[in-house]
DNA sequence: GGTATACATTTGAATATTGCAATATATAAC
DNA sequence: GTTATATATTGCAATATTCAAATGTATACC
């Protein structure tokens, strides 16, 4: 039998929602949206809210622009920022549904993670 | 004697929540999961559909298996895989349109770039 | 016993991402 | 102009992830 390709049959499609969930895979990108529930804030109004330094929320602020989740309005000097999609909280808390079963049913890991004592 | 993170503020929801994105931030995953739409398959049917090598796709099966994404069936020297829970199939479906809006975004952006518009 | 098949794991180098500090830019008020 | 405030960007070491080859394990068949 001939030998599969290396890594090159992969569709475009899959890469690029691979991206997608990529840019969702963090938990100050996530924390952002979170907070970005209630309606627009200032970049300084997150920065007290999630108490991280500026630079910090200013970056991971514009990973989500730059894929489309957010969208920014300037006043000032002040930045607003809002969810382009609010559709994307659907779909967060669809997701969260889903890693909660998971983690049920994943209690030995739960317990790794939170006593850093794991089982042999 | 290490410097407290500047990061401490953030909940483990959020960290948690992002283990789980991640995982399904990579595209041979994705192809995986996607595959296993139609129903259980042996890891050499996968390797043959997504035309991959078999060590690429047990490892990212292994990954999809310890987040919970995925279960095991020994049979003889196959093994089956299939999707713990189905619902993470109206997940991937819902992201879909979130997705592809984003795409459209990226394009936009991208075909700007491409048709010789100065920098501001 | 040996051989073949199916799958899993380990290894290590290339690559990507992160966290944090320093620096840059833009606007407002003076 | 200067100063202050708000935000963005850059630089880089540390860390994490990926890719693919090599190796390991388990089962079936002879």
């Amino acid at each position: 039998m001939r030998k599969p390709p290396a890594q090159r049959a992969l569709s475009p499609l899959h890469r690029f929602k691979a991206e997608f969930f990529k840019a969702l895979g963090h938990p100050v990108r996530l924390a952002i949206l979170d907070a970005l529930r209630e309606g627009e804030k200032s970049v300084n109004q997150l920065v007290e809210e999630l108490e991280l330094e500026q630079p910090s929320v200013s970056q991971q602020l514009s990973v989500l622009r730059q894929r489309g989740f957010l969208q920014a309005r300037k006043e000032g000097t002040s930045v607003y920022y809002r969810t382009t999609d609010p559709t994307v909280y659907a779909f967060l808390d669809l997701g969260r549904a889903i890693f909660e079963r998971q983690l049920k049913t994943q209690s030995d890991l739960l317990s790794e993670l939170q006593e850093g004592s794991p089982q042999p």
